[in-house]
RNA sequence: GGUAGUAUAGCCAAGUGGUAAGGCAACGGUCUGCAAAACCGUCAUCGCCGGUUCGACUCCGGUUACUACCUCCA
């Protein structure tokens, strides 16, 4: 049984998907007019990672994400640099998919951009039109926010409240437009030929923001879907939006679950495009040489909870991955002097541990609980390790199940094979040979030598091993 | 102003009506030729003030601080 907190509800619910086994989600992507920053890396790496959980529990996950390619930011942009919109959109979605690949993110099942359903849009807004729900005004169309019953329940804000804020605030040529300032824009218009638009019965513009969302939804996944996931700042407006457009076009709940995750936080403070206090993802991987250290603090911080980001944090992070790093390895060199068979001690304690991560991860994905768990194996290892005999069969069980176990947080623990080159290994040999002899002043110095290779030099019972550093 | 959230050791961070998981760092010890790694051990009374209770960090009231959302934003 697995709960998931829903914003709708603001309560941790059992979890039921509309067809068993199966699960329809939808995350909010990035509007590609720059480099992703850690914030959307963190949303990014949230939803991967419960849909990781999902799919370890049995599930068939069909995850569908979106780029937002064409909106204000990215025309702005186009105009900056002189450039097609298209150009900008096409550029910043490679460099996702490229920044992306080192955290592991899986790719989504379906991954659409605005641009690529505009016949879809366009017929949506036409039907909102006619059923009353959007009405146009030169060329833009607007959706009645008041007359879907229910409009802001998710983001629990009250309508009065929100028109005398959004009176104050709106530009008073836009409010003097629309019905009611609470409206909000589901076709914008667009008659400037150097700026991208598509024609329209309402003439030539392109789609508003919110609208792109309910229109893949529905398309690639269904009226009503599982799960649909995004920054908690999008639970107002724009998934307020969404479920009003949606609703009042299908008649249908629009989704299940609402699943928010938390801010990253620079120095206590939200990182944002306006503060400019945002480190892009892009940035940080230039200058970063462990991606999976990052992988880790973000997967392994609980969804909801926001995460300070500082580069200590990012340290400390790190520090906990090598710890499992070594207890993998410390029990994997072991094995190579491992008898045939089992412990049953260790199978029961490998299982128990598993079972207390799937425990914390059925919980709303707590997952500094489930890493506990990790860690639980991580000391077994270790000490497994360190016992006068090791069984193949146990010690593999525990290695595989800690490997399967990280990589639902998306962190591949198993270091990439690579092999000393000849001279190192000469090096390596001789340190071997020297230290039987009781040579230790060679040895040290051999192992000094390699040691300024990056290569890690370390005695065991069972002889010498090494790693790199 | 409205609506939410958070406050637990030097740091990160779980948790629950019955005397505080886990990790990082630190310190002590074991192991080691020396290291490294590992292992063992030490390290908090839970923002503040009241109340309920046999008993509260956990429930209630109040209070303080910080943060977020209220049409740029993951």
């Amino acid at each position: 049984m697995i709960q998931v907190f829903n914003t709708l509800t603001r309560e941790k619910e059992v979890f039921k998907s509309i067809t068993p086994g199966k699960i329809n989600m939808y995350v909010c992507g990035p509007t590609v007019y720059n480099y992703i920053h850690i914030g959307n890396a963190r949303s990014a790496i949230a939803f991967d990672t419960v849909r990781r959980y999902f799919e370890y529990r049995g599930y068939d996950v069909n995850y569908v994400s979106n780029f937002t390619d064409v909106d204000d930011k990215i025309i702005n942009r186009a105009q900056e640099e002189g450039i097609s919109e298209m150009a900008v959109a096409n550029k910043y979605a490679d460099a996702f998919h490229e920044d992306t690949l080192p955290l592991n993110i899986k790719p989504a099942t379906v991954r659409s951009r605005a641009t690529e359903v505009i016949p879809e849009i366009i017929a949506f807004v036409q039907d909102l039109v006619n059923e009353g729900y959007a009405y146009e005004v030169e060329g833009d169309v607007y959706f009645r926010a008041k007359k879907f019953k229910g409009y802001g329940i998710l983001a629990h804000q009250d309508l009065a409240e929100m028109e005398a804020n959004a009176a104050g605030r709106l530009d008073d040529e836009e409010t003097a437009r629309k019905e009611d300032p609470i409206d909000f824009a589901v076709w914008k218009s667009q008659e400037n030929p150097d700026v991208i638009s598509w024609p329209s019965p309402w003439g030539n513009g392109r789609p508003g923001w919110h609208i792109e969302c309910s229109v893949m939804a529905q398309k690639y996944l269904s009226d009503t879907i599982d799960i649909h996931g995004g920054g908690i700042d999008l639970a107002f407006p724009h998934h307020t939006n969404e479920i009003a457009q949606s609703e009042a076009h299908t008649g249908q709940r629009f989704v299940n679950y609402w699943m928010h995750n938390g801010f990253v936080n620079v120095d206590n403070e939200k990182m944002s495009k306006s503060l400019g206090n945002f480190t892009t993802l892009h940035d940080l991987l230039a200058n970063y040489d462990d991606p999976m250290a990052i992988r880790y603090l973000l997967a392994t911080t609980q969804y909801r909870r926001p995460i300070n980001y500082a580069e200590e944090t990012l340290a400390q992070a790190r520090a906990e991955l090598d710890r499992i790093r070594t207890g993998y390895r410390n029990l994997e060199f072991r094995l190579t002097s491992a008898i045939s068979g089992h412990d049953n001690v260790i199978d029961q304690e490998v299982n128990r541990q598993q079972q207390a991560f799937e425990t914390a991860m059925d919980d709303d994905f707590n997952a500094q609980n489930a890493i506990a768990a990790v860690f639980e194996l991580v000391t077994l290892a270790n000490t497994y390790a360190e016992s006068d005999t090791v069984k193949q069969s146990s010690g593999n069980q525990l290695l595989e199940t800690l490997q399967m176990l990280m990589q639902i947080f998306g962190v591949d623990i198993v270091e990439t094979q690579t092999s000393l080159n000849p001279e190192q290994k000469q090096l390596f040999d001789d340190r071997a040979n020297a230290r039987k002899s009781h040579d230790f002043q060679k040895s040290d110095q051999l192992r000094d030598e390699l040691n300024a290779q990056g290569i890690i030099v370390e005695d065991t019972p069972q002889g010498q091993r090494w790693h790199k550093a």
